[in-house]
DNA sequence: GTCTATATTGAGATAGAC
DNA sequence: GTCTATCTCAATATAGAC
């Protein structure tokens, strides 16, 4: 047996490859993952539609590895900030920039997984979705636990719930960031955490009872 | 000619049209409007696929039917609000209300106007979309301009931006909502409206500066 | 108002030549 | 790796009987 050709890490396995994934997802953001089709894909990539299963078996295996290079980046971002140690502020902080961040070098991505996580995560194929999701979730409620717990954020509305309004605000903003827009997404993060940590309100209000 | 028998607000059409668009907004929002098949509506309305075209003359009409009379009755309800005149904490909190309680009483509505607005809009038939949510935000933004000259809002964040991450956590939030589950809305608006209000943390952070 | 039967189209996918 | 040609199926929509 001769020298294995292939790199260890399998990430990179051809350049034409990673380019119709791309040129997909552009249009799975556009336009919707069902409403897209594969010779829109296949025209947009300079190709006929027959050629395009080539290189994939599907329609699916599209969307498929659109998503799972963009979880799994995003996850190891996630690690990284939490595995530095730094107060829960800065922790979150930094959890709030990553997102927000993603926007800017993964919007298709986002926007798919915004708006076509539903649909996809009923199919057994998806299910890694759904771990990404928990698996998301599990990281920032533990965030903001150690933070309620230190005494650094209230502790009134329980962390899940917390993190419920977070993740919607900052994946939802896919909708209307614009990359080619005025503002980066580390201004909008700081827009975002502004209001967040310091409240809208400039006195603090009671907290209504029913 | 005879006496019209039609009433004047022509709201009700037909019990069994109502009863149509209710079933199938509730497939649209379970598994997306591209992915439900005219054969599942008939299917779930009892009747046989061919039968729905003696109410609809298309796909398309069910949906727009679902979501005009939704915006229609959510606007009247946002304009009711304002016209109270109360001062902007009262009415930023009865918006509030008012849009999570939506998710009670138009969940599927809500559900398709989340998942489909940015591709159904890009039709001319669904125009009157757009129109809905710019009338929204600028009614909304002007609760919030009127609070921040009040004093009663902070200002470091412009009116437009803080409601963009509003409307975006409420009507995300019908994405984990259960109507079966533990929590009413108006206790979810309640969690929502003490971190908006008043901020997640304790003290008041200062804001980064760039 | 619903059913039966069917027209029509659009889209995902395949096979083999180049 | 791409093209040509085509298969196959699913889905919207229609026409007319009951």
């Amino acid at each position: 047996m001769t020298a294995e050709p292939l790199a260890a890490d399998t990430e990179f396995v051809s350049t034409r490859r990673a380019e119709i994934v791309a040129i997909a997802g552009e249009l799975f953001a556009a336009h919707g993952y069902a409403h897209t089709t594969v010779r829109e894909i296949a025209d947009a990539a300079g190709i006929l539609s027959g050629s395009l299963y080539h290189h994939f078996d599907s329609k699916e295996s599209m969307v498929e590895a659109l998503l799972r290079d963009f979880l799994d980046r995003v996850g190891r971002e996630y690690v990284a900030v939490v595995s530095r140690g730094t107060d829960p502020v800065s922790t979150l902080r930094a959890l709030v920039q990553v997102a927000f961040g993603a926007l800017a070098t993964d919007h298709a991505a986002v926007a798919v997984m915004l708006n076509e996580y539903n649909v996809l995560v009923q199919h057994p194929r998806f299910a890694f979705l759904r771990d990404a999701v928990e698996a998301t979730e599990q990281l920032w409620v533990e965030v903001l636990d150690a933070g309620m717990r230190s005494g650094d954020f209230r502790d009134e509305v329980p962390a899940h719930a917390v993190y419920r309004f977070l993740r919607d605000a900052i994946w939802v903003s896919v909708r209307w960031y614009r990359p080619d827009g005025p503002q980066r997404p580390d201004a909008i993060a700081d827009d975002y955490l502004t209001v967040l940590l310091g409240g809208l309100a400039t006195r603090r209000p009671t907290r209504r009872t029913r």
